[in-house]
DNA sequence: CAGGATCCTTGTCGATACTG
DNA sequence: CAGTATCGACAAGGATCCTG
């Protein structure tokens, strides 16, 4: 570990190894966690819904990434001591402006979709001219 | 293969597992590919420039993400028949779209980066407490 | 310089089972 | 319901060598 990050190389490059930037794209930089985060965008969620809402995740990967997003103060967990117990969460300051970034960039893509799968299928096309394999 | 995806279901919700914007999301999803992007806002990088720039990745890595980006109409790749063979990338308009974006998030977490910095401390600090071992 | 082809070490994810 | 713990499978990533 770094117990004393030299921070005042370029702060704002996160292009060298010892940029604390890089750990925080790690954040970003994870298929689930963008969509975790999207999803509590639109409100609270317990952890089922939460679950149920974000089609395919494990119930392991889900709660790493909860955790990690809750130690990373983006995420609120508020437990409601009820029978069955629930528990919910939702985003913090933070994980809001976070979120709202995410959104952006999900709705950019979403919007260019059809660009890159044309994109795509004249590369593949052009690709597999020079090897008819596969 | 999904030769043909079931688009019709909820275009703008990529919380299904059909919704093409998860493959999209792996794109961005993927902390190199995030910083070749950005990278390249700044302007076009030759193959060892960018391997450069972009520290501590590897060739193989930085080629395989070129070549998604290529593939996705990211990245324009141009070749010059120099000697010493030179290969110029750049980002398309398409690319520049979505570094946009990714410019943007990271310019976000770099400003708030002392934020998660305090929230993880004490969320270390907390779990220190029951759990000493460590 | 630009990259293809290997091997091999990691981490990541998914499935399962069990607790409160 | 809301998790924790453990195991195994798989693929991404790193290191190295080699070509044009």
């Amino acid at each position: 570990m770094e117990t004393a990050p030299d921070l005042r190389r370029r702060q704002s490059d996160a292009y060298l190894r010892d940029c604390p930037s890089r750990e925080i794209l790690d954040l970003v930089a994870n298929r689930w966690t963008a969509l975790v985060v999207g999803a509590l965008v639109e409100g609270p969620l317990r952890f089922c819904q939460l679950r149920r809402r974000v089609e395919g995740i494990s119930q392991k990967v889900l709660t790493q990434n909860l955790r990690a997003l809750e130690r990373d103060g983006m995420v609120r967990r508020a437990v409601y001591p009820t029978t069955p117990p629930s528990v919910e969460y939702s985003l913090t300051e933070l994980g809001e402006g976070v979120g709202r970034h995410l959104v952006a960039l999900r709705g950019w893509v979403e919007a260019h979709l059809p660009q890159m799968h044309a994109a795509r299928a004249a590369y593949d096309a052009r690709a597999g001219q020079v090897e008819p394999e596969e």
